[in-house]
RNA sequence: CGGGUUGUGGCGCAGUUUGGUAGCGCACCUGCUUUGGGAGCAGGGGGUCCCGAGUUCAAAUCUCGGCAACCCGACCA
């Protein structure tokens, strides 16, 4: 490609609503244009990455036997009906009606079409297989942000395995994530595994794939010392047990004008944060329902989500919380409460002594012996984890880190194979439901995963594997020696197998390489007077910087084996 | 969905307080000079000031309503 005729519409200033170094960067480097909120133009330089990243995976999973479907995008509502996901899916899902009024969905996955195909499957001789697609996905996100970490119109991998038993579905899990761990090192992304929910997609064992970065969305607890990792979602830690003394009444005490955890701490008579009962009051599915933690505990939604089946979660308003109880506040507790379900963190069982709110304003009770004095309905891990404390596995003292979810394996089991009839004859000749798993990978999140994690303050740094070109032959001059030295080199480039772009405008040096630097082109190649005298080109590093004279008969030579070995190892060169 | 901020040539912004017919930098076009790190000089083109209604002799500016985008939170494979 020559550079004069390239649309790569590079911006000296960046959007100032670009908080996200990918966000910025590919918007400055000419990559990306926004339509909307969560809705992105892919330019040439941007599709081209794109189609690399997309390449990588393809690859990836066809070498697991993976075979390449195209599944619609539109869906009748019927399928989702079937499911049971018409319902679960709540607002992310994009509905419309066609002509003949009936109700449609812009597909958000694929499950439904896929367990629909597979339907014609009928004996264990055609398993396993692995089916799978690139296709776009739509969700409507409540808020889209960060450039292409979180929009509303993407490209994902989705692939799912079928198999006649457990462990057939444990075997394709296990293959997948050794996919996705060969990827993310094609694709220049440090990733590491963690547990995780399952949220609404339905299956047991589930593996997300983290990339560190500070514009990531998700906290990840991990261990330092062992191998513990896990969405803080799922995370659990070790909780010191509490002294709390021989149980004793229950005691109802004036506490004028307390209001939280911390004035009870300091009121005289009050409690240390560890011996309250937080009460929260939630309205899950419509539902008002006390949740209980430990007063120094934060309750993590997707844990109640995860323990409840809840799909929608909300903190009931003063209002609904007075409706309920009678105070307000601050002055809420459980103790003595049967109208409404009440669900209790596990780091509350067995204790007593406790102090909680009395329902009433201005007073609290104290002496609550949570099995005794509480009609808990149901005993689940609500608390979120915190830095600090210590790993389950080992007691070490675990981190929190934030970062990007890139991608998300895990087992279905038979959830969509029993309601779409893929069942399958055994060698026993018995009828079964296949085994199934699902396999997600956001192309263009991950693409703004490589940015975030290889930027500097020149501009992106690509991986080889994944650089819209992966070198730049830069002309100093555009008399005829340097045009004819640079088609030169171009041509053998790309004979070579390499992606060339040669840079024939009109342009100042500076501009060539502040361009060339920003949108982060592996390797430059530059022509200039000083160099061509001698017969030498200058071979610049983007990532390191380094720069080397090449005689220019020998520059293909070297350059293309040089560039072929990182594109394979996902290196910056 | 709650809170905050912002909408002015392609991009970044000023002008809005105190109404008077739109300006700066970058980018773009033409010419001359320059030419290894975002050139200089001269000339030039481009804007429904987010949309609608209202007030007024007069609205980018004031009033009301709406829309959109961004940030924080809730939410979210």
């Amino acid at each position: 490609m020559r550079w004069s005729q390239l649309f790569a519409p590079t911006l000296r200033d960046a959007p100032n609503d670009a908080v996200a170094p990918s966000h910025s960067l590919l918007i400055r480097a000419g990559f990306i244009r926004q339509l909307h909120a969560g809705h992105y133009s892919m330019l040439p330089l941007g599709w081209r990455v794109h189609e690399k990243v997309a390449n990588i995976v393809r690859d990836e999973i066809n070498e697991i036997g993976g075979q390449e479907f195209l599944l619609p995008t539109l869906h009748p509502a019927a399928i989702w009906q079937k499911s049971g996901r018409w319902d679960a899916m709540g607002e992310i899902m994009f509905r419309l009606k066609d002509r003949k009024n009936t109700d449609q969905a812009l597909g958000i996955t694929h499950e439904e079409i896929f367990a629909t195909v597979a339907a014609e499957l009928t004996s264990h001789k055609q398993l396993p297989q692995v089916w799978y697609h690139i296709q776009i996905k739509f969700r409507d996100e409540a808020r889209p942000k960060s450039g292409l970490l979180r929009v509303r119109e993407f490209h994902m991998k989705d692939s799912y395995s079928f198999d006649i038993d457990a462990a057939g579905l444990d075997a394709a899990f296990a293959a997948h994530d050794e996919a996705y761990r060969k990827i993310f090192q094609r694709l220049g992304i440090p990733a590491f595994g963690v547990e995780a929910s399952s949220g609404a997609m339905g299956g047991n064992a589930s593996v997300e794939f983290m990339t560190p970065s500070d514009a990531g969305e998700d906290d990840v607890v991990r261990c330092p010392k062992c191998n513990y990792a896990a969405n803080i979602e799922k995370a659990t830690s070790g909780v010191a047990a509490e002294e709390d003394g021989a149980p004793t009444d229950l005691e109802r005490f004036a506490t004028p004008g307390v209001r939280t955890i911390a004035a009870l701490e300091d009121f005289e008579g009050g409690a240390e944060a560890s011996r309250q009962l937080k009460t929260l009051v939630m309205v899950l599915d419509g539902t008002v329902t006390l949740v209980m933690v430990r007063g120094d505990h934060q309750l993590n939604t997707q844990k109640l989500a995860d323990a409840t089946g809840a799909i929608e979660i909300r903190p009931a308003s003063a209002d609904e919380a007075f409706a309920a109880l009678g105070a307000h506040p601050g002055s809420l507790g459980a103790v003595g409460v049967s109208e409404h379900p009440v669900i209790a963190d596990l780091a509350l069982q067995g204790r007593v002594n406790m102090t909680t709110g009395a329902n009433e304003d201005d007073w609290h009770v104290r002496g609550v012996n949570v099995q005794r004095d509480v009609a808990v309905g149901q005993w689940a891990d609500l608390r979120e984890v915190q830095a600090g404390e210590p790993c389950p596995v080992c007691d070490t003292a675990i981190n929190i880190v934030r970062c990007i979810e890139i991608g998300h394996i895990f087992k279905l089991g038979t959830k969509y194979s029993e309601t779409f009839g893929v069942n399958v004859a055994t060698t026993g000749g018995e009828t079964v439901p296949v085994q199934m798993g699902s396999y997600g990978i956001g192309i263009g999140r991950n693409m703004a995963a490589a940015v975030e994690t290889n930027h500097d303050d020149k501009g992106i740094v690509w991986p080889v594997s994944i650089a819209p070109y992966e070198a730049v032959i830069t002309l100093m001059r555009l008399d005829d020696e340097h045009l004819e030295a640079g088609n030169q080199i171009y041509s053998g480039l790309r004979a070579a197998g390499v992606d060339a772009l040669i840079d024939d405008r009109d342009a100042r040096a500076g501009v060539k390489f502040a361009d060339a630097e920003l949108i982060g082109f592996p390797y430059r190649i530059t022509l200039g007077p000083r160099g061509l005298a001698n017969g030498e080109a200058e071979v610049t590093n983007r990532a390191t910087g380094d720069t080397k004279m090449v005689p220019l008969a020998e520059l293909v030579a070297t350059l293309a084996p040089e560039i072929a070995e990182s594109r394979d190892a996902g290196r910056h060169g």
